[in-house]
DNA sequence: TTCACCAGTACTCGGAGAAG
DNA sequence: CTTCTCCGAGTACTGGTGAA
């Protein structure tokens, strides 16, 4: 290889992510046959047809497939890198971020993270997504941004930064008789639970040490929110089992009695994650920092 | 989408002249 | 004599237009 031209890989990016000559065309600002004879040398340079033709289509080669994630990543780090705005102005600075995040995070960090966010940027503009199926394609591709939440399954190549740690309680209304004496597990397995879930599931963690001491709860509702959850449990006898740090939010506003739970269950540890291609991204790690920052003042 | 052709620009290289 | 700077010609590269 004699050199490198910064150009070629911005081109190859958007060839592979438009996966036309016009389509690319107009993502660079050339003019199509300008945008072939671009796609001409990159095929030169890598000895790989990269697009091929079927039909009225471009179609990419085994290897544009197996490049095109590395290519995008790449380009980015590029674009960073040469990026005019290199010094970030947050009083100027116009950007929407897509975050995904439950309704959890929002009780708890949300307010601190918006009066930072404004105070710092207002000219930012924060879209939050539900966290749907935690699909970590949205995140590869950057449908997603930024993912706030209990991070389990990810790609091997996202980052993460941890956030803080919760322990899950349960929650009553304010008159209900768990909320007096201490709560054993016999007494948690007598009474019908609210569970949150948001793919309709009613088993968890709460489940699985229950069964090992020989007992089970009765789930009688399952709702996709912890809001919903809390707002369910205030006039019935139910209870539910959310993050302490939510219960805390929330207790006294809804009328509810937070309540420990007498039994031990993972800690929650709630997580940033993106992809590496933000890195180099200095308003996405302003905001990452942002995040950091309000969980670091949680008590 | 690709090809042929054209224009503009940048780079390389060699020669000429000045300075030490 | 050597080194440095400037200048012009040649070449390569990039992107545009028009046609197929």
């Amino acid at each position: 290889m004699h050199s490198v031209d910064a150009n070629l890989l911005l081109a190859l990016d958007a060839l592979l992510r438009e996966g036309s000559v016009l389509g690319a065309a107009r993502r660079m600002g050339l003019s199509p046959p300008a945008m072939s004879r671009t796609l001409q040398r990159l095929r030169d340079a890598t000895g790989d047809p990269l697009l091929v033709r079927a039909g009225r289509r471009m179609m990419p080669t085994p290897r544009a497939i197996a490049i095109r994630e590395r290519v995008h990543v790449a380009s980015s780090e590029v674009r960073a890198l040469l990026d005019k705005a290199a010094d970030l102005d947050l009083s100027t600075l116009e950007r929407t971020f897509t975050v995904r995040g439950n309704d959890y995070l929002l009780g708890v960090i949300g307010q601190r993270l918006d009066v930072r966010v404004q105070s710092e940027a207002p000219r930012v503009r924060l879209a939050f997504l539900p966290e749907g199926t935690e699909d970590v394609e949205a995140l590869r591709s950057g449908d997603v941004e930024l993912d706030v939440g209990v991070q389990s399954q990810l790609g091997p190549e996202l980052r993460v930064r941890k956030l803080f740690e919760d322990k899950m309680v349960g929650v009553v209304r304010k008159d209900h008789p768990l909320g007096r004496g201490r709560l054993t597990p016999k007494r948690l397995a007598s009474v019908g639970h609210v569970v949150v879930s948001r793919r309709g599931k009613g088993r968890g963690s709460l489940d699985v040490a229950l069964e090992a001491l020989g007992l089970a709860r009765r789930v009688e509702r399952i709702v996709p929110t912890h809001f919903a959850a809390a707002w369910l449990v205030r006039e019935s006898d139910r209870m539910a089992m959310v993050p302490g740090r939510f219960a805390a939010q929330v207790s006294g506003q809804l009328g509810l009695r937070s309540v420990p739970l007498g039994i031990e269950l993972p800690p929650l540890a709630i997580a940033l994650a993106w992809h590496p291609r933000y890195d180099a991204d200095k308003p996405h790690a302003w905001l990452r920092e942002c995040f950091y920052r309000v969980a670091q003042k949680l008590k």
